[in-house]
DNA sequence: ATTGATAATGAAAATCATTTTCAATAAGTG
DNA sequence: CACTTATTGAAAATGATTTTCATTATCAAT
């Protein structure tokens, strides 16, 4: 099988290349949704049925460290994880959270001039208060259309 | 006293006008920080030593509901809470985190140009993914000037 | 002001996501 | 193949938040 990305990167830092990672990494890349760790757990049951939460709770944390997933925080109270989208898998996009029924919504409307905005911004934000960027989020917490009821 | 406009909203709610409800609408009032329900607890502690934790998590529940209050999940495992921007205590800022320390910082800059991409987003969000937009939050993660190490 | 209905409170127990511990297992190296 | 050590999975521990329930405080109506 030919070295990915995130295996060279994991090489580089020195960690293994075990079935349990291969397979969160497989999960990770086949869907289009913000899985949960525990989503996640139960997505890869069903192939490896000895898979541990555990296991699945580190390997998340080691692919947020070497920068191959990123982890967003939407409010309810459990983390959810995407592939990072500097890498051809996933274009650079934000997302919608309905206040009421929790779904998620991608979307990219605008990234060019919000990358503008957010370029711009990073170089203030880097000067003005020392901070050395590395990525941010954008959240649009509202109402789904399902939701939107005439009160 | 003269009746504030969160009281005025929670009056029309139906909501009691308490003790434990004064106290951490002033603690909110007076910080320029992001406490976490316990940070707060903490605090009302000294003024009021019978207060319950549960009380304080119950109260800012109530808060967010009425749109005093925002809650932010900044990716440390507890919720922080601030005074809802729109009016004049706090005005518009997101926010910087330090990965590292997690120390967090406010800014301002560029607001009047994000504001401007924001209205534009928000309208073509709400024709196009039919989602009603109540609010939104850009955070940017990074390394505080403490904690950029040469390494 | 007193009363009464009921919303709000506080303490303790329960929940839920996530982390830690530790003995057993599997990866990569020689 | 054998060895060193990272990784795993199960169970227990943790920490934030929520629920339960008996008691107390608020507010509207007397």
């Amino acid at each position: 099988m030919k070295a990915h990305r995130w295996q060279n990167r994991m090489q580089c830092g020195g960690f293994r290349r075990t079935h349990p990672r291969e397979l969160i990494m497989k999960i990770l890349k086949e869907t289009d949704k913000h899985p949960s760790a525990e989503d996640i757990y139960i997505q890869a049951l069903n192939v490896n049925p000895s898979i541990g939460l555990t296991t699945v709770y580190r390997t998340l944390d080691l692919f947020v460290q070497i920068g191959a997933v990123q982890r967003f925080d939407f409010g309810d109270g459990k983390a959810r994880y995407e592939l990072t989208d500097n890498p051809p898998e996933k274009e650079h996009h934000h997302h919608l959270i309905c206040m009421k029924c929790k779904s998620i919504v991608d979307y990219t409307d605008f990234m060019k001039e919000e990358l503008e905005l957010m370029k711009k911004t990073e170089d203030a934000l880097s000067t003005q208060h020392q901070f050395k960027i590395v990525h941010h989020t954008v959240h649009f917490y509202g109402y789904c259309r399902k939701c939107i009821s005439p009160e």
